[in-house]
DNA sequence: TTTCTAAATGTTATGATATAACACACAAAA
DNA sequence: TTTTGTGTGTTATATCATAACATTTAGAAA
């Protein structure tokens, strides 16, 4: 059984945990998006789909698909490359930190890191006293990974 | 003379230092982001520039002028709406700092702050210690403002 | 001034991302 | 087995963005 079937499965029973159904279209977008490692956009997965598993999804499916993943926590989308990643917890058991990305500019990969609350607390004062109020820390940094510097 | 001809005055003096030429049409632009004081899609700003400022531009030529905007400073995209702002801090005389964007999710508006450098280099070491290498800490935070709160 | 050149803008076409509206299929509950 | 709601398909269209090439214009060079 290797990681990717491991995370699909514990995908599906935090699913299933609130009622919700991980269905074979569902799971054939999240595992496009495991096995690239990536991110990808709604039409590649249109053609990962397609190509790899054999499965048609129209575009207007994977757009929905997408917003149900990103509901249930097991997908993010980065708004600044408008493209989608499978969410890097998935098989943890601990609570889901809030999702800070970290986007190579020159190759495209995307690594999901966790930061210190401490951090995000000192964030949100800033923004306090800007009169307003953070309601999702995530954040979306420009870098360069190690291969690309 | 009003503040945002003041502005565009020292728009216009930080291109021409270094040779660069802020058009009539970049102006127009550039004012309608000044004047809205939100974020404005491309295509908004080819309707603000011909309802309000009797002045045709094409959608390719806005998108073109916003690029030299960006480049010259005085305006930032925000990739979370795929919006454009003026920077706020046209008129400074020190330094830009690294720009911070708070997002109202309700209402779309905008606010630029600075963020205490401490929290930036915080930041900047979370990210080197997981191999990557910081670019542009340019944050974009999903907010809700005063009025929305 | 006139001519030349490079930058700015216009024009047209098209690609990429995303959603709305309505139809149909199918699984679980009544 | 009927009903109901959820998931998916289909079609159309909105929205964001860029490529390729033509034309205009401002400023430099002759």
């Amino acid at each position: 059984m290797n990681d990717i079937v491991k995370t699909l499965a514990h995908a599906e029973q935090s699913c299933q945990s609130h009622g919700a159904r991980l269905t074979d279209k569902r799971k054939a977008v999240l595992s496009g998006l495991l096995t690239s490692g990536k991110a990808l956009s709604a039409y590649e997965l249109v053609d990962y789909c397609r190509d790899e598993l054999d499965t048609s999804i129209p575009a207007m499916s994977v757009y929905r698909i997408l917003a149900f993943l990103e509901q249930e926590n097991l997908v993010h989308k980065l708004h600044v490359t408008n493209k989608y990643v499978a969410c890097s917890h998935i098989s943890c058991e601990h609570a889901h930190e809030i999702p800070q990305f970290l986007i190579c500019e020159s190759c495209g990969n995307v690594k999901e890191i966790g930061i210190k609350k401490s951090l995000i607390d000192t964030l949100k004062d800033n923004v306090e006293q800007a009169g307003y109020h953070l309601k999702s820390p995530q954040l979306e940094l420009h870098c360069l990974c190690q291969n690309c510097v």
